[in-house]
DNA sequence: CTTGTTGTGAGACGAAAATCTCATTATGGG
DNA sequence: CCCATAATGAGATTTTCGTCTCACAACAAG
């Protein structure tokens, strides 16, 4: 699909691109919200060249945040069992372990997200939990009601994702394994509550 | 513990504070995000006595959001019956309610969060949902198992709070009425499962 | 190698946010 | 009522962010 355009250099600029991605992935890993000109620094860029690729500090975060690599639902489910309880628990514990380590890069998406919200434009966050859910509740998906299966699918999503981090940690104040035990209980409740 | 810091003029500085605070109160039920200056504008203050009493534009919108006027949990429950689902339902209305007419400051208050948090330094947000929630249980506890106990409340935390309409806006772009269809079903769900 | 094109750096520039200064106003204690 | 002083307003100033221009460097094509 990508016609690439092959213009001319396409390959530099790609690379420097990548490069001022990378860079910013590398300091949103130290925890801090890095400014645009920090950035271009790491990267061994100017601050034009950055502002060349990318309309602003936000949207380079936003776009270095979703070079997360999310792991591959194939690879998550591997080897489980057809039981959804199950299936879902791998995806609680795959998305944990991936909300755990970028949890900084996820924490300014969302909250980028939720300030382009408030000013009136689209939302722009991708919905990446549908699918797994509906893959981990593929082979059982026969024994839920059409119904009850919709409200599963967006209620599961209200556990899994880094919104539920968000409640339990800066809420609640729930630690890891408290915050671990109660996803894992919701899901067993949620599944048993839909068939 | 307050003291009150009876020196001399604190009747007009909490005057002056009080009236930046409801201007911004004002300006963000418009549903866009004011400038520090606007704010200022509206409160017939300079821009520098607002700074004198804020340290910047977020911290105010902060402040300003947690004005928002929580309604009793009493009267949310007036005349409610001892089964929790009814009640959980009427604390889930009451709140929707509630996100669904400050959806700007909410959104800004989260986002203002999230960032803090990044920075490393402890989040600040408040918990008003447990209480709302353990009075909603109330009259069921002792039908609930201790452990069962705590995790639905902290399940429920996760479904009746502005985090979940953030989920369901942002990500899964359910409309106003399935998100409510949804939230009610897991909470018969949850509450199903905790006994 | 030469040449035309494209990407980049350095810095000027403008707008908006935040800080600072100082004169003026208004309040409470006497 | 008077006055010492706390609170405020009106800019000047600094800082940060994003845009723009132009000269230079690097690359592809011949």
């Amino acid at each position: 699909m990508a016609k690439a355009d092959q213009t001319g250099r396409w390959k530099q600029r790609r690379r420097t691109r990548q490069d001022i991605l990378a860079a910013a992935a590398e300091l949103l890993k130290t925890g801090q919200k890095p400014s645009l000109e920090e950035i271009a620094d790491a990267a061994l860029v100017s601050r034009a060249t950055a502002y060349r690729y990318f309309p602003n500090a936000d949207a380079l975060l936003v776009e270095a945040a979703l070079e997360i690599n999310f792991p591959k639902i194939g690879d998550v489910l591997d080897g489980a069992s057809d039981d959804p309880v199950q299936r879902v628990d791998r995806v609680d514990a795959a998305l944990h372990a991936l909300i755990a380590e970028n949890e900084v890069s996820l924490r300014l998406m969302i909250a980028s997200a939720l300030e382009r919200g408030a000013r009136g434009d689209l939302p722009v966050r991708q919905d990446r939990r549908t699918p797994m859910l509906t893959e981990a509740l593929a082979p059982a998906r026969a024994s839920f009601k059409a119904a009850d299966y919709e409200a599963l699918i967006a209620a599961l999503s209200l556990v899994v994702g880094p919104e539920a981090m968000i409640v339990f940690r800066d809420v609640l104040r729930l630690d890891d394994a408290e915050a671990a035990r109660v996803r894992r209980w919701a899901i067993r409740a949620l599944i048993s509550a839909a068939r």
